[in-house]
DNA sequence: TTGTTTTTGCAATTGAGTTGCAAAAAAGTC
DNA sequence: GACTTTTTTGCAACTCAATTGCAAAAACAA
């Protein structure tokens, strides 16, 4: 966690500061919790166009303020890095409910390694949960 | 392996056979390698329209015959399974590859298990590595 | 056969992601 | 500040895979 305010953060990662941009990362620093899609950031505000956010979610996980997350739904997922970089944070474990379709991020579960034949040049490793999380479980 | 034929194997699954049916899973089973997207299947099949390929695929995964393959690549795959049925063989590794966009699997690496927050129901679990394959990797 | 149900092909729709382009905003220059 | 250049934004349009409604064709049943 960091002490910087938004701005900074911002310009750390090497992204040009405008009132949108800054709109839009506070939103997801602040308000959004936990893993969400462009969607979701759509929804929360719909006076900025799809495209912009579309934009500015690929800028903000290139300058890895944001990881993105394959949930396995089909649709692109984000999240907020818990450490200043995202290089920091990734190769965690994921879930994702059937019935609300919200995925969350075990933080602190990291993925177990697995052999893997010779030759292949890993990049990026996903493990997902798919199930029903225990919210949607106790309604019933 | 089963030593029944393709039209036992179907009505064993609960599927009614048909002509179109039979065709689409006998081009599955013995021409089809692997992990295959529904657009693989219509490019192998261009007399059968892609909506019924669509539904013959919903219906074999349903039967369990395939199973479903999320890679992250955003679009559905799917792949025979080497048991009669796919609830005995779940749960092994993809390895996807980033420049051919080939997903493969390594039947025998099973998922090695985490440990999960309460409450949570697992009912499917992925585990993909993303990457190069040693084929793309050679050429360069 | 004839009537009923299921399946298929076509066309159309959905939905997420993505792009071209002109207007608006920001940055740079005098 | 005024003017020019560059970047960003919003709109509309487009892509691509998945999915559905519906009428015709095929399979099934009596």
């Amino acid at each position: 966690m960091t002490h910087m305010n938004d701005e900074h953060i911002l310009r750390n990662a090497g992204i040009r500061i405008t009132a949108v941009r800054l709109m839009i990362w506070k939103q997801i620093r602040h308000s959004l919790t936990g893993v969400f899609s462009l969607s979701d950031l759509e929804e929360a505000m719909p006076t900025v166009d799809r495209s912009t956010l579309f934009r500015t979610l690929t800028l903000l996980s290139e300058g890895h303020l944001l990881h993105t997350v394959d949930d396995g739904s089909g649709s692109q997922k984000y999240c907020l890095c818990h450490h200043d970089d995202t290089r920091q944070c990734k190769g965690h474990v994921h879930l994702s409910c059937r019935i609300c379709h919200r995925t969350y991020c075990l933080t602190d579960t990291t993925i177990p390694p697995v052999p893997l034949p010779q030759g292949f040049q890993v990049e990026e490793t996903e493990y997902i949960v798919k199930g029903i999380c225990a919210r949607c479980a106790a309604k019933g």
